[in-house]
DNA sequence: GTACTATTTGACAACGTTGTCACCGCTCCT
DNA sequence: AGGAGCGGTGACAACGTTGTCAAATAGTAC
């Protein structure tokens, strides 16, 4: 900006002024000033100009894994609302751990984002009351803080879950399996309460053998999948706690039946079992897979929305947003209980 | 930190030793400082930290849509690089809009991103040349950029669709049609120039009724391929051109073939119609999908670890590289010409 | 000609850091 | 005793902007 004013014969002040359309310009002197700029290539430096100003017109966003369909999908809705104010945005992924969640808030806040979009790892959030208090905003997506207060949007899991069974149990299911996420994440807890209550709106019993929890890994879920559904006693449905591990059951649950992968199309039909999960996802449709659906736009979009209200000075309490989910009928779970064979 | 200065009853300059770890403070002072941070809750400025250092140890990254499979899967691997060199990660959508890239391409600049990863949405990119003058480093990846001189990182388009084509022919197909993405995209006419050269080494007619492009919307596929299945001469396989066409086309194949959609699961075994789809994608194991499938973390990596290499001094000439692809065989690709039914 | 206003321009400080250099008080050596 | 060397500390400028305020100029009304 120096070298600009040099150029064109004139103060810092006015090439400042040029570069920032404010009025009170000689019409010539910004003409001179703007072949200057053009000349040399000259474009703001925006980390001095919000040193000055106190305000990046940034944002951060933490979610747990952008490849993660329902996270990309959020973050998308929310890159979408701080572009229309905007505003640019940081990304991380902390990969569901914690510590790396918080190393990637502190370093959006020494970069002074104006706010932040968190999806919690898990963990206590104090360490954010000395960002709060220096003015960044914050708002929590998808699960709420720990020991923090601060708005936050989350899904209705429990009533969702809990729909989501009883649509099982509507179509005369009795013994329901349950296979969740790891319990150290809010949701599938609250995904494992709804399931719960459903059964018990329903007298029926809750049956431990048939809860599994734990990451959505391939081998887990056929580890634990096989003896359930091959033992004694077997569920006549499945609800699946969130849209990995819906998949990876469908998965496991082809290899199981049909032993080595034949080629051509697989069909998730297997021997009649119902399929409910939690999470809508791509090609869900295809593939005849009833879900809970969520809306993660939504989710974003709100958290979004919520974090520039803030920003534009609101200052009230903080709020919790439940978004509602609905049931996306597609076949999987309308099937009635079926007689499963004998072992293979 | 001003105030902790003022704290801990020493100088500036002393808090800026504690803050960064610099040797030759005496361990008392230190801990005098660091009672003071920590009452405080100060966080060092990193805006004005980059500003006196001229590094901002952010890296900006311009996709076409977050929510996109394949461009997450490349965020991801850019991110994780991105990480592990200590840097922050701006992230931002195109909706292959070139203003809109350039918006956000010049957005991050002027926030003095150490270097840029772009896909770009096309145009020209000659708004770069005074960016680069200035030190920043660029890298493309998936396409190459127009009109300016940069590493770039790209899948081997031409060389995949061929593969993918000869490999339907191989099967016994004569009659292939090509469903590609708009031809302003580059690796649409590149995918476009494979399916061709596939066809010349088989001395087979390009038959230009057979080949398609344009966005991958449910409606335009439906009506660009109803005619095409039902009227004279219909192919007996189809090339998809990308990720999202494969899916739609799917979709769409699944509407024609079976008019309401019923209730249950839906396979994509329509009248035995062979189909190989440029773009692995979620679940295509699970319908049977064959693909030429590219690799869009070998690629965000790839892309990533150039940018850093630039950032760490290296100053060759520009290179462009190439990454294979491959044939997943799954079922879809490997069906025999069926004799097609006369039209519903 | 004087006083007043409006328009255009510029000098300067400040934002929060860090790099440079100088200083202070020691110890050690001659 | 005097200088060299060293560990610890601080004063100050600079990074590239913008906000504040004042100055210079031109135009207008008396």
């Amino acid at each position: 900006m120096n070298d600009v004013a040099a150029a064109a014969g004139v103060a810092l002040k006015t090439v400042s002024r040029v570069v920032n359309n404010e009025a009170g310009v000689n019409a010539a002197t910004a003409q001179r000033v703007q072949a200057a700029i053009d000349r040399l290539g000259y474009r703001r430096n925006d980390g001095a100009r919000t040193l000055r100003q106190g305000r990046t017109a940034s944002i951060g966003l933490v979610i747990e894994d952008v490849a993660d369909g329902f996270y990309s999908g959020l973050s998308r809705a929310v890159e979408d609302v701080a572009l229309h104010h905007g505003h640019l945005l940081f990304t991380g992924s902390s990969r569901e751990d914690p510590a790396r969640e918080r190393e990637l808030v502190l370093a959006f806040c020494a970069r002074r984002v104006d706010g932040l979009i968190i999806v919690p790892a898990g963990g206590d959030h104090d360490y954010l009351v000395p960002e709060a208090d220096a003015g960044i905003a914050v708002v929590f997506a998808d699960r709420p803080p720990g020991g923090f207060d601060a708005d936050t949007v989350v899904s209705d899991n429990l009533g969702g879950a809990e729909a989501g069974v009883a649509h099982l149990i509507a179509h005369g299911h009795r013994r329901i399996a349950f296979v969740g996420d790891s319990p150290a994440i809010f949701t599938a807890n609250e995904r494992l309460r709804g399931y719960r209550r459903a059964l018990v709106s329903a007298g029926l019993p809750y049956d431990e053998k048939l809860v599994t929890m734990g990451p959505a890994e391939p081998e887990r879920l056929r580890a634990v999948l096989r003896p359930l559904l091959t033992g004694p006693h077997p569920p006549t449905a499945l609800f699946t706690g969130n849209g990995r591990i819906t998949v990876e059951t469908v998965r496991a649950l082809i290899a199981i039946s049909s032993g080595p992968r034949r080629a051509g199309v697989h069909t998730p039909d297997l021997e009649g079992l119902a399929l409910v999960g939690f999470d809508d996802f791509e090609l869900a449709d295809l593939l005849g897979i009833t879900v809970v659906a969520q809306d993660p736009g939504r989710i974003g979009r709100t958290a979004a929305e919520m974090l520039f209200r803030r920003l534009s000075g609101h200052d009230g309490p903080a709020r919790r947003v439940e978004l509602p989910t609905r049931i996306v009928a597609r076949g999987s779970g309308e099937r009635p209980p079926a007689l499963r064979r004998a072992p293979a």
